[in-house]
DNA sequence: TTGAAAGCGCTACCAG
DNA sequence: CTGGTAGCGCTTTCAA
């Protein structure tokens, strides 16, 4: 490994002035070509821990989700990265999928390793957790999709209980009285506000709140699968269904298929975060859209704000989810 | 921060004894109850990069991956961290998503970040742009699911075309003549394995091979959804569908659900990558399944040989595929 | 068992 | 524009 000594006695220049070429600064025409070659040559490449020793900083973020697979944060993450990238900004990925501790353990795996700043998605960890964890190192910290109640920081959320509120409206205007509701955990935040959204709905239209008709479980294929085996087989059945996240709902509607009922003819479902797979089918399924691409960079943005040195209040930012519902026309 | 000075001073010894200390010397039961105090109340933390200054080690394994959605992916880093951590190392994980120039960007940013280890899913890069980027500090890779033919690494496979082969083999025997693939790019080596073992199954049992039953395009949900309309409109469709991916085998299912045909009566799938889902089902569509978490820990383990001085021939492994398929009783 | 001291490779200050 | 130099915080000899 070649350090910048060696290149600074190859190219007969100080180090301070290799420094000086390596991070960009004014030096004369022959002695940066001078130090390119030499840098070239003896394939010389900055240590990243000696750099850090002495900036303290790394240029990378870290992002830690719950979950690896579900699009919706492929699709944050890919926005968020690809933002930062703008800025100098590498994202460093750990997951904690629902392990217990691993949450705890990389978040404090990530803050010792060097990040400058931290976009998280929260699950389990309390306020005094999160706090100890972060005063390791005093870095920024974009709380996203979800929030630990009590933390102080910049927080990109959506709309979460309207946009399924809206969602059970329209199904409800339809004419649907028995609606049926698929969540994830009442622990997570975010099922949490959407359960409040399904349940306003039924609030605002006078429709009594019926709690066999709610299912609440793991994010996963398996919970809409059986969700649906559990709503069907009652004696008095929804003739809709509401779900709050992708996999529940490709479960959903794969059970709905295999017993061969047609959508929505037979069952109405709106789904959740899957538009490209709902829009796709016939007819369409109308579907709960967050706005991923605009989560990610906006918490990219609130981040680098405050890597550069702004100061004012955490922020909490809700977007609006939209509706994507394109109607079959011959209802 | 406190530093490690800091802690020595409170403690009223030296650096050195303090080091030894968080590093699990031997020390006086006494200094080291004083230190542990000192620690506590100043809130000490090591500084990872004056740490890896020093040892030029960071603990961290980069893992760099095409995507963060394929729940195959998703499963194998999960049993990848669960034995790294084992031995004391973090992943961090980075994707590509199909961004040109990403992987480059990426590889590169995990190198010079100081990563102890790589754990690589290849796609685009040549062995001269792979090599030239790994030449910036020599670490240990393990290439995984596919490898860049030319690289000398350890490498952990599974037998592709062996698979998809048994898999249409199957088919064959139930009968069928006109046995479709969807399958992933051409460009991708599992994908290529794939379609070999497509043909190869074709040519055991005589079968011409038609390429109009060959459907290849990315790995996604559309691909075998659109796919089932390509396949299906043609004069002479097929009987059995054969995928090698999770989103195709799901877009296909639904696009055969939707047109109202029972599987396997009117079109017989063999799906990929989806054994949780496909055994769901009523009946459990067959599938091949890849053994991820085999894959992840073998992975591991090879890094870990190499990163405790292994220095052996490089070595290339093929795991078997399973065939996961509980068929209906009464075919 | 402990401590003094020498760096790891880089940046940034300050003087020239 | 350039170079000398003082550390950044830690680990690791080597002596005591």
């Amino acid at each position: 490994m070649a350090t910048i000594k060696d290149v600074a006695r190859k190219a007969g220049v100080s180090t301070s002035t290799v420094s000086k070429f390596i991070n960009g600064g004014n030096l004369r025409q022959e002695n940066a070509e001078t130090i390119r070659q030499a840098i070239q040559e003896l394939d010389f490449r900055v240590n990243p821990f000696a750099r850090g020793l002495k900036t303290q900083r790394s240029r990378s973020i870290g992002v830690l989700l719950p979950s690896m697979t579900a699009p919706y944060y492929g699709s944050v993450v890919m926005s968020l990265e690809k933002t930062l990238r703008e800025y100098g900004y590498h994202c460093l990925i750990s997951c904690y999928s629902a392990q217990h501790g691993l949450e705890r353990d990389n978040l404090q795996f990530l803050i010792s390793n060097g990040i400058d700043g931290l976009v998280y998605v929260p699950e389990d960890l309390s306020v005094e957790e999160f706090e100890e964890l972060t005063a390791i190192r005093s870095i920024p910290v974009v709380q996203v999709d979800r929030m630990i109640q009590g933390v102080e920081s910049d927080t990109v959320l959506v709309d979460n209980s309207e946009a399924v509120s809206n969602a059970v409206s329209r199904l409800i205007e339809k004419g649907h009285r028995r609606i049926a509701l698929i969540s994830g955990p009442k622990s997570v935040f975010s099922a949490k506000e959407r359960q409040v959204g399904y349940l306003r709905a039924l609030a605002a239209y006078g429709i009594n709140y019926d709690d066999s008709l709610v299912v609440s479980d793991e994010n996963t294929f398996a919970t809409g699968y059986k969700g649906f085996g559990e709503l069907m087989h009652q004696p008095d059945p929804p003739t809709a269904v509401v779900t709050t996240n992708y996999d529940i709902t490709i479960g959903l509607v794969t059970a709905a298929r295999e017993r061969g009922l047609q959508i929505p003819r037979d069952l109405d479902i709106f789904g959740f975060d899957c538009v490209e797979i709902c829009t796709m089918m016939h007819p369409p399924l109308p579907v709960i859209h967050q706005p991923e691409q605009q989560i990610g960079e906006l918490a990219a943005q609130y981040l680098i704000q405050r890597l550069e040195g702004y100061t004012g209040e955490p922020r909490v930012t809700r977007l609006k989810c939209r509706i994507v519902a394109q109607e079959p026309q011959n209802i």
